[in-house]
DNA sequence: GGCCAGGCTAGCA
DNA sequence: TGCTAGCATGGC
């Protein structure tokens, strides 16, 4: 067993970060003993990994022995997922010249991204999150992950491990379509991932990319239109000032937060959004987290 | 039962 | 270039 500790650079809410692991990220994270825990790849290997609090560092707890290499690894790739070293002190600077939205900020401080630990897990979730009500994309999700995962044991039980794109290469449409995936969604899914295998797609490369080369880049696949490849900058590499504006679920919390009696344009949010420059995911993401209730 | 879901493509003007 | 039907189902 090894447990690692990390502490965040800045002001940091692991309660409320982590508060939507247990809704939105439902089948990703199961909480357990204090601990958010998740399956993960290090170099292939796939591993259950814990994350708790301590009270000022992140907890970081695995139930099997790690190579010195891998402790690097997992450290980097928890500090990355968990948004550890984004100073958010300038956004909400910036952001109390924000009437309507200061209190939605302010209640949230320290509440910050939690990032998929692939750019591809984070890509085919979006493609099946497409228009659907977010339960019914996770139950999606969950059926793509039993289908073409593998099971790893943890605890007397077992955790399912997010497929590889070779694993989902492998599958036929029809084996998603008895899932409940729509054809199209079927082929979107399955074709990005034979893409990928076949080295005709590498999605780590966008990393390097600004913003509207990701977004060109992306948008020329079949099944990803700009919400899509917004989301995979949003979601899988945490860039600071995208702005999904015609997000229904963002216009709805601006309706929300400003009180509003219909649904903002896609043109209104991104006039709104010109004054959050250059904090606009921040800005989005608190939004979201305002909608869902919390 | 109807309409909307944290969209996208293909087909048509 | 711009508009729209269709998708496959859940939740309200």
């Amino acid at each position: 067993m090894v447990e690692l500790k990390l502490r965040p650079g800045h002001l940091y809410s692991f309660e409320a970060t982590t508060r939507r692991l247990t809704n939105f990220e439902k089948t990703a994270y199961r909480f357990l003993d204090g601990f958010f825990y998740r399956t993960l790849r290090l170099n292939d290997r796939p591993l259950a990994v814990g994350v708790g609090w301590d009270g000022a560092q992140i907890r970081v707890r695995v139930e099997e022995e790690l190579s010195e290499e891998e402790r690097t690894l997992l450290k980097q790739k928890i500090r990355r997922m968990f948004s550890l070293d984004v100073e958010l002190e300038p956004f909400y600077e910036q952001m109390k010249k924000e009437p309507r939205l200061a209190p939605v900020i302010q209640s949230r401080k320290g509440l910050h991204f939690v990032l998929d630990p692939t750019l591809y897990e984070c890509l085919i979730k979006t493609i099946i999150g497409q228009q659907l009500n977010l339960a019914f994309a996770s139950t999606l999700t969950q059926r793509l992950i039993e289908q073409a995962g593998e099971k790893i044991p943890f605890r007397e039980e077992w955790m399912l491990v997010f497929p590889t794109p070779s694993q989902v290469a492998r599958l036929d449409y029809e084996d998603l379509q008895r899932l409940q995936f729509n054809r199209r969604k079927a082929e979107y899914v399955i074709d990005i991932s034979r893409k990928i295998t076949a080295g005709e797609l590498n999605l780590e490369a966008l990393e390097r990319l600004p913003d509207a080369d990701v977004v060109e880049e992306l948008t020329s696949l079949r099944g990803v239109g700009r919400w899509t490849a917004e989301c995979l900058l949003l979601f899988g590499m945490g860039r600071r000032d995208l702005l999904p504006a015609a997000d229904i679920g963002l216009r709805n919390a601006l309706k929300k937060a400003y009180g509003l009696d219909r649904q903002p344009t896609e043109a209104d949010v991104r006039q709104w959004g010109e004054s959050w420059i250059p904090w606009r995911s921040y800005a989005t993401f608190y939004l979201w987290d305002f909608l869902s209730g919390s």
